[in-house]
DNA sequence: CTTCCTGCAAAAGTTTTGCATTAAC
DNA sequence: GTTAATGCAAAACTTTTGCAGGAAG
C-alpha cells in the first residue's frame, strides 16, 4: 500500500547519504496517515517517545532529503506533511485562530493560470521560482 | 505625501484605543519607505535605538489595529510591512536561500480567478476566508 | 489624574546543538 | 569496523511579558 511511498522516500535519502531507518519510516507512516500537516507535539505525542531533537532532525533530514515539506503558520510549531510529489499538489486553509492547517485543491484552470503569472513575473523580475504556495487565510469551521 | 497614510493609521489605533505616538510614527514611516517586508532587526538597526520589546509590541499593536501586516519566512526574523490596502494589493517573492521577500503584482485576471476559487472553496468546506496569500518561491537574482 | 506607552531585564516558547551510546551498513 | 542515528540534556534564537518610570490625553 504505502510499499511505493517508502521506497521513493528511501531513494531521495540515500541520494543524500542518509539512511531509512525504523525512526524515519515511523514518522513517514504518520505522515502519510494524517489528511493534514501535523504539528510538532502530535508527532511527539503519537510516536511513544522519539525524542524531540530525534523528531526535529528527522524531520530536517527528510525535509532536505526532498521527502517532507515544511509548513510556517504565523503562530506556535511548524506543520509538516510529505513532499507534494509524493502526495498530490494542493493548497491550505490556514486558520487565523487556531493555527490549524487543512487541505484544498482547486480548480485545475487555476493552477494553470498560476503556472503562467509564474513564467511572466520570472522573466520580469529574474527571480527564479520551483514553486507557488496560494493558501487561504480566515477562520476554520470551529472556529468561526 | 504620507499624510492621507498617518492619518489612517491614526484612526485605526483611535479604533482599538491606542494612541499614535512618534515611535509608531517612525515605525509606519519606516515601513512605508521600505519597498519590500522589513526585518526586525532592519528596523532595530534603523530606528536609532529602539529596543526591541518596544519594537515588538508597537508591530504587534499596529497588526491588531489593521495596520500593519506580518510576513513568516520558513527561517529567521519576522518581517512587516503596512497592510495591503494601505499600500496595494501584492504578492511576495520568498528566496529560499537568503530569506528575502520581495514584492510582485500578478495579473489581475488571476486576482478574479482566485477570488472565484475562494468563494468555492468556502462553500465547499465550510471555512471562511478572509484574504489570500499567493507567493512564488525560490532563488532571488542574488542567490541564483 | 488616569490610562497608556516606554525601556530594561528577565522569561517563555520553539528549534538547534554537543556528546556519549547504540544501531546500520 | 566505520560511519551515521539516537537520546539526553543544555544551549540558542526569536518573541513575549513584568514591572517601574514617564508621557499623553
Amino acid at each position: 500500500m504505502t510499499g511505493k511511498l517508502h521506497m521513493t522516500v528511501e531513494e531521495r535519502l540515500r541520494a543524500v547519504g542518509q539512511r531509512y531507518t525504523s525512526k524515519r519510516r515511523a514518522l513517514v507512516e504518520a505522515l502519510a496517515t494524517s489528511p493534514n500537516p501535523v504539528a510538532v507535539p502530535d508527532l511527539l505525542a503519537g510516536d511513544r517517545g522519539l525524542p524531540q531533537s530525534s523528531l526535529y532532525r528527522n524531520l530536517s533530514v527528510l525535509e532536505q532529503a526532498g521527502a517532507v515539506h515544511r509548513v510556517v503558520p504565523d503562530e506556535g510549531f511548524a506543520r509538516y506533511e510529505l513532499a507534494e510529489d509524493l502526495t498530490q499538489h494542493h493548497h491550505h486553509l490556514v486558520c487565523r485562530s487556531c493555527g490549524t492547517v487543512q487541505d484544498v485543491t482547486v480548480p485545475r484552470g487555476l493552477e494553470r493560470q498560476v503556472e503562467r503569472a509564474r513564467s511572466e513575473v520570472e522573466s520580469r523580475t529574474g527571480f527564479s521560482a520551483v514553486s507557488h504556495r496560494l493558501d487561504l487565510i480566515g477562520l476554520c469551521r470551529s472556529c468561526a
